[in-house]
RNA sequence: GCGGGCGUAGCUCAACUGGAUAGAGCGUCGGACUACGGAUCCGAAGGUUGAGGGUUCAAAUCCUUCCGCCCGUACCA
């Protein structure tokens, strides 16, 4: 039996409640503060008030009618607490072949699963890709992966931002600037910088003679009107450019191995998101006001939501509401998850409410993962200072960074015995791993401080302290001819012997156990912060595990044991890097 | 003005949703087994959890009044 599962049991038991109660009793068992404290803890407090008994009273009639058994190898009050001690053989043993049957697996998944999507990246065309945006490609990939451990049926989307306005400012500055020729890589980057020198030279424009500026504004705006008639030469122009964006988006996906399942494009919501609007202002659900279509949502503290302008387009919104539309009948989800930046939070509030009113119960589903903004050390970034740094800057210098490092490695085995193509891949691990985990490390409701010193530090706090654990496992096994200790008896810990009493090894084993409540919460709260947490407190773990317990030095069932150990740390580290996008590494 | 977010060690962040002495990383200082890979580990210094008041056995966490920063607040996306 699970070591947690047991514990509740046996409380239940002890409390003359029988087996029901033993859930409740579950849910209330947490990790005490220190590890020498015990395991598991249960509170008190609430039979205290029950009871009108002291709690530490209560705690300690409590250890002492528990008889510890199975998993379960002591019991202790401690003041108001009543703390659990596993028992490391037994548990290290059902938590390896947990491992090896599946069933751990089994423990991550939800109860329930449903068929939900995931929207994210959403990248505009004609605009560059920087580190602010790979926040939001981490994290929706990491949500994906998140929820698909957890057994629910998952459509990762991309929602490409190809039309528009700012779309037509670039196209009019490159109509306006022949002479300009695009770079044969770094298309988006090039495009990007035209749209950014439209709009300063249109605000520079209407800062020397509004007259003039409004003139300019006049063009851009003729040019997203011949877009939209497909006037063939800003057609051909539109196609050409949004097409070396897709293209270089793809590449840069590909790079960071996250993968959708459908893409929808921006420019093919005009149509379908005015037909929306009739609909259900025929149907009164929008009214007009002020000239413009509105959806009133004041009695929900929302305001108005305007789904069209007084001159007749379509905004953001409309299209939000004919994708949602699309999402919920074509792909019959239950839950649509939007992965966009906090700024938006009004806008998915009014997208939900709006969508209840036009008949949809499942927007009560709906979720933001609003995330805060991305930030140099330096401060905020500014693509118009040109201090935001674009992704293929971004990835080569951490790569760099990476590459310097193990090129310091001592020699002998490990990376300095590895060729060049197993050392590039490693690199790449490693750099991606330093990425990610960077992004990923703070919760979503703080904002990021992208430090590429800090972020590839040797030492400290990275995405390469996580792998280190997997290469410091795979050097011992490498020695030690795999987890088992090589040929011979399957290796297990024989019964009774005293194994795994080190206080760093019960750390270690306990904190193992926790991965699918992590998940479970990582879920919940659509927070893969969580899980990075729980991987560091994992690797600090382990480290101190390494540095206390020799392993190939060990003997008999101790060694046995140790090695069972790490090939349980080497699971569980393996599938919750897993979850981050963070591949592993043998050699680094 | 209103709505939302944030405020915790010099810096960057935690704290399992109200529980045990508020913990980590960086930085500083001092150490470690001839190292199963030192991208490691141990120790020290560093805190009135922005400020005040309240709720209770118990508050960084809940309520309340302030202060500071950020975002949003219908015809941009």
């Amino acid at each position: 039996m699970e070591f947690k599962d047991a514990v509740a049991a046996a409380l239940a038991e002890a409390l003359g409640q029988g087996p029901e109660a033993a859930a409740a009793l579950r849910a209330q068992l947490n990790p005490p503060p220190k590890v020498e404290m015990g395991d598991l803890a249960f509170g008190c407090f609430a039979l205290a008030k029950e009871r009108r008994q002291a709690p530490a009273a209560i705690a300690r009639d409590l250890a002492a009618a528990l008889r510890p058994q199975g998993p379960v190898a002591r019991v202790e009050a401690a003041g108001p607490y009543v703390n659990f001690f596993l028992a490391p053989a037994g548990v290290l043993e059902d938590l390896s072949r947990a491992l090896a049957d599946g069933s751990f697996d089994a423990r991550l998944r939800a109860p329930r699963p449903r068929r939900v999507m995931i929207e994210f990246s959403q990248p505009n065309t004609h605009k560059a890709f920087h580190v602010g945006h790979l926040r939001n490609v981490v994290l929706g990939d990491s949500l994906v992966r998140l929820l698909r451990a957890r057994g629910h049926d998952v459509v990762a989307a991309n929602y490409y931002g190809d039309f528009g306005i700012d779309v037509a400012k670039c196209l009019w500055w490159l109509r306006t600037h022949p002479a300009l020729t695009p770079p044969a890589t770094g298309r988006t980057t090039w495009l990007g910088d035209a749209y950014t020198q439209a709009t300063l030279a249109l605000e520079a424009a209407h800062a020397r003679d509004p007259d003039e500026g409004r003139r300019l504004q006049a063009e851009v705006r003729a040019v997203l009107r011949a877009l939209e008639e497909g006037e063939p030469d800003v057609a051909a122009l539109y196609r050409e450019t949004r097409q070396w964006c897709l293209d270089e988006f793809r590449s840069i996906y590909a790079d960071l191995g996250v993968a959708f399942d459908v893409e929808f494009y921006e420019s093919e919501m005009e149509a379908a998101g005015q037909r929306v609007v009739d609909e259900f202002l025929a149907r009164g659900v929008f009214e007009r006001s002020q000239g413009a279509v509105i959806c009133d949502l004041s009695d929900r503290g929302l305001g108005a939501a305007l789904v069209r302008k007084s001159d007749g387009a379509s905004l953001y919104l409309t299209w939000d509401l004919a994708l949602a539309r699309e999402k919920f009948d074509r792909y019959d989800i239950e839950q649509s998850i939007y992965v966009v930046g906090s700024e938006q939070t009004l806008h998915f509030r009014q997208l939900f409410a709006v969508l209840e009113r036009m008949g949809y119960e499942r927007a009560r589903d709906c979720r933001h993962v609003a995330y805060e903004l991305v930030m140099l050390p330096e401060g905020k970034m500014s693509s118009r200072r040109g201090t935001a740094i674009p992704m293929a800057r971004l990835s080569e210098a951490v790569r760099a960074a990476v590459a310097a490092r193990m090129a310091a490695a001592p020699p002998g085995e490990g990376v300095a015995a590895l060729g060049a193509a197993d050392r590039a891949e490693a690199e790449r691990r490693v750099a991606l791993a330093c990425l990610r985990y960077g992004m990923l490390g703070v919760g979503t409701n703080r904002r990021v401080v992208f430090d590429l010193e800090e972020w590839t530090n040797p030492e400290g706090d990275t995405g390469a302290y996580l792998l280190y654990v997997l290469a410091r496992i795979a050097g011992i096994f490498r020695k030690a001819g795999g987890p088992a200790g090589g040929p011979g008896p399957a290796a297990g810990p024989a019964g009774d012997a005293p194994v795994l009493v080190h206080e760093a090894e019960r750390a270690l084993l306990n904190h193992l156990l926790h991965l699918p409540e992590t998940v479970a919460r990582a879920e919940a709260e659509l927070e893969p912060a969580l899980l990075a947490h729980y991987l560091f407190d994992g690797a600090q773990r382990f480290s101190r595990f390494y540095q206390e317990c020799p392993v190939l030095k060990a003997e008999g069932p101790v060694r046995r044991a140790r090695l069972l150990l790490l090939g349980a740390t080497q699971a569980v580290f393996e599938s919750g890097l897993a979850l981050l996008g963070i591949e592993p590494v043998r050699e680094m």
